[in-house]
RNA sequence: GUGUCUAUAGUUUAGUGGCAAAACUUCGGUUUGUGGAACCGAUAUCGAGAGUUCGAUUCUCUCUAGACACCCCA
């Protein structure tokens, strides 16, 4: 039966879906670290959710008639017959977590960040794929402006320090409940009016999710949205004075904004603010929006909390701040530069080789090395390509005296130095 | 889901209707103890299938995969 015949078509990643080595992987890595520290120092807690979770979690949160939920999920049958989806963002996730410990009752607000790949079966292209990493800020349990401000300046804090010189914010705000009830009904009466324009999607998306036909780039939907009417004219006096105050602050912060009356966000659970980020000085290529989020005061009762968890969030896109061209290689910690090449002669000096190693790991100096090769020649010469600065020759003889020899690579000088003084010894090198 | 472009060695790229090239990498050797090197050798059913043709890697069609754009989003 199973005869290991070779396959004709080599296997691949699934579309849109990568593997992440070398420099990029520490590129990742930096970014975390990056972003972790911020947060770390803005106040937020770590916390990590499943990749999967109950697939009635998104679609109650995200809502039905949104893209993420109609078309993009991953969905599966556990052998259990429980129905899951692989997360297409965090912030519901989070706020399972949140009621499922009882968050409620320990100081608010409570701040959250997290981090990892999502997953969204779209059609993959520049800066979108469909296992995509985020980094992701939550607050919960307030409904202070405040808290807006301190979501969106921590994520341009992060963002700058990976190099964005020209960011600029994106900001709207739909209001509260009630100012959402009667926007929505001015809005889709609106539409109705111009149905006979509009094109057959235009006019499912109705339906379903009006607030969506406003960021439309369907030229004879930009012209119906002209004269739409605006969120903002719709909001009660209270939120008009959460926007003001959420703008006061960042005028305060220096953090350039600008008012967009069209931007809504795909997700149906947002209030009062909504935002993304940009960097507008990648002039050629259309700037890709790399995060944005926005209030979601009712999320928590959508869950089924009996108490209200107003709350606010913001998510970015790793992957689109890597691949920017502004982008600044931030190194994680672990990415120590080897100063030392360790070459090997003989099968004695084999045996003792990986103690030898552990004895310089023990002392913390990272070290190059090729075990498998056996000719001096070859050792040497992948020694200089890697561009280290010392090696050390470790053969017959060295290992019957338990030393090892320390070649400096610039200026070809040896010395040979006990083995028990060779971490103090490359230590003090420079 | 729609459209555009692309597919030759591990990588980057030449090239032609008539034996498929180069550079770099990798592996082995000349050379088991002092190198940045040289030389020799190894590595491709030219993405898959069909058609046109005496002959197709080259031309045509289909498929597959990838990149990009639309939709949408991070």
């Amino acid at each position: 039966m199973s005869t290991n015949k070779p396959r004709k078509e080599p296997f691949q990643s699934p579309k849109g879906m990568h593997d992440i080595m070398g420099d990029v992987y520490y590129a990742y890595q930096g970014l975390f670290e990056k972003a972790q520290e911020v947060a770390v120092y803005y106040g937020f807690k770590p916390i990590a959710i499943p990749i999967v979770e109950q697939q009635e979690l998104f679609e109650t949160t995200i809502g039905i008639g949104t893209d993420i939920v109609d078309k993009e999920m991953y969905t599966l049958k556990t052998k259990g017959g429980d129905q899951l989806a692989l997360r297409p963002e965090f912030t519901a996730g989070v706020m399972r977590a949140y009621i499922e410990h009882g968050m409620q009752s320990e100081t608010q607000p409570i701040m959250l960040y997290s981090s990892g790949p999502l997953f969204r079966h779209d059609k993959p292209q520049r800066g979108r794929y469909r296992q995509f990493h985020q980094f992701n800020l939550e607050v919960l349990g307030t409904k202070k402006s405040i808290a807006d401000a301190l979501v969106i300046k921590t994520a341009v804090v992060i963002i700058e320090e990976a190099g964005a010189k020209n960011l600029i914010v994106d900001i709207n705000s739909i209001g509260d409940k009630e100012s959402r009830t009667n926007y929505l009904r001015e809005l889709t009466t609106y539409y109705k009016k111009h149905i006979n324009q509009m094109p057959a999607e235009a006019r499912e998306r109705l339906k379903t999710n009006p607030l969506r036909l406003l960021d439309s780039k369907d030229p004879k939907m930009i012209a119906i949205n002209i004269d739409a009417p605006e969120s903002v004219a719709f909001l009660n006096p209270e939120s008009k004075k959460h926007l003001k105050e959420v703008l006061e602050y960042l005028d305060e912060m220096n953090i350039v904004y600008r008012l967009n009356k069209n931007l809504v966000r795909g997700l149906s659970y947002y209030t009062h603010t909504v935002f993304e980020i940009f960097d507008e000085s990648d002039s050629e290529v259309g700037p890709l929006s790399l995060g944005g989020g926005g209030r979601y005061d009712y999320l928590g009762t959508m869950l089924g909390s009996k108490k209200e968890i107003p709350a606010i969030g913001m998510a970015f896109g790793m992957d689109r701040i890597i691949e920017s061209p502004w982008y600044t290689n931030l190194a994680p910690k672990i990415n120590k530069k080897p100063k030392c090449y360790f070459i090997q002669l003989g099968f004695d000096a084999k045996l003792k080789a990986l103690p030898i190693i552990d004895i310089l790991r023990k002392g913390h100096i990272p070290v190059l090395q090729s075990l498998t090769k056996d000719s001096l020649t070859s050792q040497l010469a992948t020694a200089e390509r890697s561009g280290v600065p010392y090696t050390l020759i470790f053969g017959q003889k060295e290992a019957l005296e338990n030393s090892v020899i320390v070649r400096d690579m610039v200026n070809h000088s040896q010395k040979t130095v006990k083995i028990d003084k060779l971490v103090e010894y490359i230590k003090e090198m420079k």
